[in-house]
DNA sequence: TAGTGGTCTAGACCACTAG
DNA sequence: TAGTGGTCTAGACCACTAC
């Protein structure tokens, strides 16, 4: 550990350690709901202490990466539905509280990225994308439009096989392989075009939410492009400041 | 320390330090600025190991309530108005490019708080609030109005003295003695009525986005509500999901 | 040079979980 | 009961800052 990774700069250990750990879950070699080898077997193999590997596993966890449970042990973070609603999916209703979405995919088909969407995937010119449209309900009224765009080299079959689920960001992690860690959004006020006006039930020019989010993996190579039109009567974009 | 704070539901003690020295904070103890006794100090104050005012210490810095910087020492924050932009102003121009405003105020006085104001604050029916409406320049382009309501006994002679700063949380810091510590923003979309429309230099009834912000202290009570229009056209609000 | 926070270690004990 | 992570301690050494 030490003798392969000390000389240059001499980062502390324990960021050693940590960005060991989690190359290592990038890597694969332990996977989404693996368990990580015990705090001292860890130490024992990295030839620290094990109150540095503690400190490196909870960063991992202060990042999401990781799990931690006492008496069980720690775990590679699985993408589940729940996580991927409470961490990016910021919508409530107009008293405040937290809505949950049903999904009802429109069209889902792969075609040449436009440039907008190469430019926003950081993709080469000319790559195929998978385009999908979906509306969501929330609390009974169809309230979101989304247009999401994909690279197909890293989704080789989305959407081969009939509707797609609610919680894509799971589908994405337990199929192909690829977790969602973060994501930027940017948002804006619109009036709504004649087809997303049709959609959610509002005259053409009626204000809506745009929310335009690209989520990166845990390389923080984009993935995914999201644009989202939020009904805006009745619902609101929760943001917290801490 | 022990014997004092232990005995009920047995938090652990560098808990116990945290919030004793928060508390301690919050209570002017030391004032924004000041720096806090060295670790091996408050061990010796407190009675416990140097490692559990660290870990004290560390959580306090996480939640941007101290500083801490090697080889000078650890310091209540102060409200910079860097800061402030950085937390709390989250308005990016087209280009995503974070942008810094200007301000004109309006208009600043003091009334009965409307029914909406005092739900809002938490204030008492009849409380009287300052409200102040003001302007802010992005870029060159006036793109944001602003109505602020804040309770008018927590900053007493508050905007008695011509036009207020383009920093309003580090004047209520350093006049008022209020430091703002986090706060919830609601986001929607509305048509512009004709006031702000004019302000703005936009048509009635353009999309605007509206930022609608309740600002805590430290004591997490509701200290702040502005009401944000935010020219849309040029301009979006960055959430950075993590 | 003295004093600060940052890192690292070693070891003890505790709380929780699972078989 | 055995094994896990959580807490707490004591002490060493280091990096940085100020005087």
């Amino acid at each position: 550990m030490r003798a392969t990774l000390d000389p240059p700069g001499f980062r502390p250990l324990y960021q050693q350690v940590r960005d060991l750990l989690r190359q290592r879950i990038m890597d694969g070699v332990w996977s989404p709901g693996d368990p990580l080898p015990a705090e001292p077997r860890l130490a024992a193999e990295l030839g620290v202490s094990q109150g540095t590997v503690r400190k490196a596993l909870d960063e991992l966890a202060a990042a999401n990466l990781v799990d931690r449970h006492q008496g069980r042990g720690t775990y590679v973070t699985r993408q589940t539905a729940e996580r991927a609603l409470f961490h990016f999916f910021h919508v409530v209703d107009a008293d405040g509280r937290r809505v949950t979405p049903s999904s009802r995919t429109l069209d889902c088909r792969r075609s040449v990225g436009t440039a907008w969407e190469i430019e926003r995937l950081g993709a080469q010119p000319g790559a195929i994308v998978v385009r999908i449209a979906r509306i969501r309900t929330l609390a009974g009224r169809t309230a979101l439009v989304e247009r999401i765009a994909v690279p197909a080299s890293l989704f080789p079959d989305l959407g081969g096989d009939g509707d797609l689920p609610n919680a894509l960001y799971e589908l994405y992690q337990t199929r192909f392989g690829v977790t969602i860690a973060r994501a930027t959004e940017h948002l804006r006020a619109v009036a709504a075009a004649d087809d997303d006006a049709e959609l959610l039930g509002v005259a053409a020019g009626a204000p809506l939410l745009e929310i335009d989010r690209v989520a990166y993996d845990l390389e923080d190579r984009p993935v995914e492009w999201r644009l989202s039109r939020l009904l805006s009567d009745g619902f609101a974009y929760l943001s917290e400041l801490t």
